[in-house]
DNA sequence: CGTGTTTGACCCGCGC
DNA sequence: GCGCGGGTCAAACACG
C-alpha cells in the first residue's frame, strides 16, 4: 500500500517521510470507515478503555498500542463525500506542520480528558474544503497528532511557484500526470 | 488596510 | 428527552 501516490495531502513519501530534520515520522494512519471499522475494532483491548473517549485520545492510545487505531463512525460529525482521513503522529517541536498548503485556523477546542487544546484548520485556497486538526499526543507531548480530512482539489502554492520554474521544476513535482505529447 | 488569529457562542450528534 | 462534548461560526483583535 502505498499512501504518498493516493494521498495528494500526503507530501511525505518512504524515502523521504520527514521533510524536515525536525520531524520524526511516527505514525501514519490511515482513517477510513471502510478500514477502521468498529466492527474490526472492538474486542481490542485498549490503553483507556473508558467511553466517551475523545478521538485524541483514542489516537494517542492507538498509536501507543502500535496497532490499535479506530476510526469512530460519525465522530466529529464528518459530512459525507470529504473523503479520505489521514492522521500522522511524529515528532515535532512545532504544533503547525509546514506541508506546503496555506492553512487559515478557524477554531481550537479544549477536549475532554486531554490538557492540550485541539486546533482546527481549513485550507485557505478558495474551493478547497480540506481542514486538518492539530493536537499534541496526550502520552508523550513531544509528538504532534496531525490529522487531514478531504482531498486537496489543488495544488500546493509551492508546487506551483516551482512549476513556473520549467527548467528547475519538471512536471515531476506536480500530481498530475504530464500533458500528453 | 488586508490578512490571519483568537475566542466565546452556537449547533448538532450521540449516549444515557 | 436531556445533557455532554466535539466541531464550526463569526466578531473582535493583532500584526505586517
Amino acid at each position: 500500500m502505498d499512501f504518498s501516490h493516493q494521498n495528494p495531502n500526503c507530501i511525505f513519501s518512504p524515502e523521504n517521510p520527514t521533510p524536515m530534520p525536525d520531524f520524526q515520522l511516527s505514525d501514519y494512519l490511515m482513517l477510513d470507515g471502510s478500514i477502521f471499522d468498529d466492527d474490526t475494532y472492538s474486542g481490542q483491548s485498549m490503553a483507556s478503555p473508558e467511553k466517551g473517549m475523545a478521538a485524541a485520545t483514542e489516537f494517542s492510545g492507538a498509536t501507543s498500542n502500535n496497532s490499535n487505531i479506530k476510526c469512530k463512525k460519525g465522530a466529529g460529525k464528518n459530512k459525507p463525500g470529504l473523503g479520505v482521513r489521514v492522521a500522522f503522529r511524529m515528532k515535532s517541536e512545532m504544533e503547525v506542520i509546514d506541508d506546503g498548503y496555506k492553512w487559515r485556523k478557524y477554531g481550537k477546542k479544549s477536549i475532554k480528558n486531554c490538557p492540550n487544546p485541539r486546533n482546527y484548520y481549513k485550507c485557505s485556497s478558495e474551493g478547497c474544503d480540506v481542514k486538518k486538526r492539530i493536537e499534541r499526543d496526550i502520552n508523550d507531548g513531544s509528538y504532534v497528532i496531525t490529522t487531514y480530512e478531504g482531498v486537496h482539489n489543488h495544488e500546493t502554492p509551492s508546487m506551483l511557484y516551482y512549476n513556473q520554474m520549467p527548467l528547475m521544476a519538471p512536471n515531476a513535482w506536480t500530481l498530475q500526470p504530464p500533458p500528453s505529447t
